[in-house]
DNA sequence: TGTACATCAGTGAACGCGCGTTCACTGATGTAC
DNA sequence: TGTACATCAGTGAACGCGCGTTCACTGATGTAC
């Protein structure tokens, strides 16, 4: 028996989904999401399956089960891959125009909202994962996490630029237009009788009026 | 064989769902909508089931049938009671105000949020009725229709006060406030952080600063 | 008022189906020597 | 470079379960005479 032996022990791993290290892993991981998303617009949130969706990527329903949990890993990932790519967006946003004082802040309002419904469209049922993310129970903490996250990063951009202001105050009334900023993102793609065009300038005609200081 | 008949046929009436006639279908059918509504909170929209309403209303699963042609006829009706009771407060809400201009329809922003917020919280899982509307594809439209009629009441309000409007482009400002302001009573559902005044307050102050006039 | 009967409201049990998930397994890939 | 072997990625088939819906039926209610 001069069996070299070289990993610490020879139990059977017990298959269970780890952070991917191969890459076509990763490649099947991405597939999953984008079939799910896909789904998501298709069929319903009422109706969509995880044999449904391994089926429609090509692989068995098991192969699912090494990369997500349960079928809420699934729908949670996708709403996580969305939202941090959104906010990727917002951020970088940020960066550039927060130096511009709240003026430029107020005249980019419409380019942020132009970014981030391209990023909702890019993905796979996009504006499908965001109402799933609203309407599921077990969902909502994604949408909330991120909301938050956002509007925290608003704050230190819009604070110092409203020194008056009660950040408590400000800070409620950011989330609250992060919260319209949203609404406008979900209303962009289910209304045809306006061009995008005229609903992007509106929405940020009626955000970048609104008034964040005063009572 | 005198027996008498009086009925046009006597063909076995096919046993169809129609408009209730004797009171105690009307209560099941209230029953039936008022259980669905708060197990929409309680499992979500992805478990529910028609057997589960039934069991919990009391009734057998063939009985439901006798109401609601299938599944989604139960969250169709029940959205639609849902609106319909926000839309008659609304519609009150503007005849009173209407008259105050401009400046008493800003006014009265607050009480409307607050108001339809009551009735939210009186109908049984009220915000996840709001919330299934926005993510289930087959329901989409009762929301829709809804929000297209109380924008044109606005706009009944509002164009004669501003007169010098395009009335295409105030429609489409109503329309989206009217949907920032579903956004905030989905808001007050879901945040622990603030108290309902608070928000109500950000939340009418907002709207009610933001110019629907003008470039 | 009594009653025969039409109609309405609701039952009990079952149907075929697809769900979410797991099992023991095989084939593909990476790597120490 | 070859190779033995550990680990990773994915399979095929099945499981128990609850789903949405329908059937033939019974009991409750209304009403014409």
């Amino acid at each position: 028996m001069a069996t070299v032996k070289r990993g610490k022990r020879k139990a059977k791993a017990p298959a269970l989904r780890a952070a991917p290290i191969q890459d076509r892993a990763v490649q099947t991981r991405e597939r999953l999401l984008d079939i799910a998303g896909a789904l998501l617009g298709e069929v319903g949130i009422e109706r969509i399956s995880t044999n449904m969706i391994a089926a429609q990527a090509g692989v068995s329903p098991a192969a699912l089960y090494r990369y997500f949990k349960d079928k809420y890993a699934v729908l949670e990932a996708l709403g996580r891959r969305l939202m941090d790519r959104q906010n990727a967006v917002l951020f970088a946003w940020l960066e550039e125009h927060k130096a511009g004082g709240l003026d430029g802040l107020a005249e980019g309002t419409e380019e942020l909202l132009r970014l981030t419904a391209e990023i909702t469209d890019s993905e796979p049922g996009g504006v499908w994962i965001l109402r799933a993310m609203r309407a599921v129970p077990q969902l909502g903490h994604v949408r909330l996490e991120s909301h938050n996250e956002v509007t925290d990063a608003l704050l230190e951009a819009y604070a110092p630029l409203l020194p008056k202001m009660n950040k408590r105050m400000l800070w409620r009334r950011l989330r609250m237009t992060v919260e319209f900023g949203y609404a406008v993102d979900e209303m962009l793609h289910d209304d045809d009788r306006f061009s995008r065009d005229e609903i992007l300038r509106d929405a940020a005609h009626l955000l970048s009026t609104s008034r964040l200081e005063d009572e």
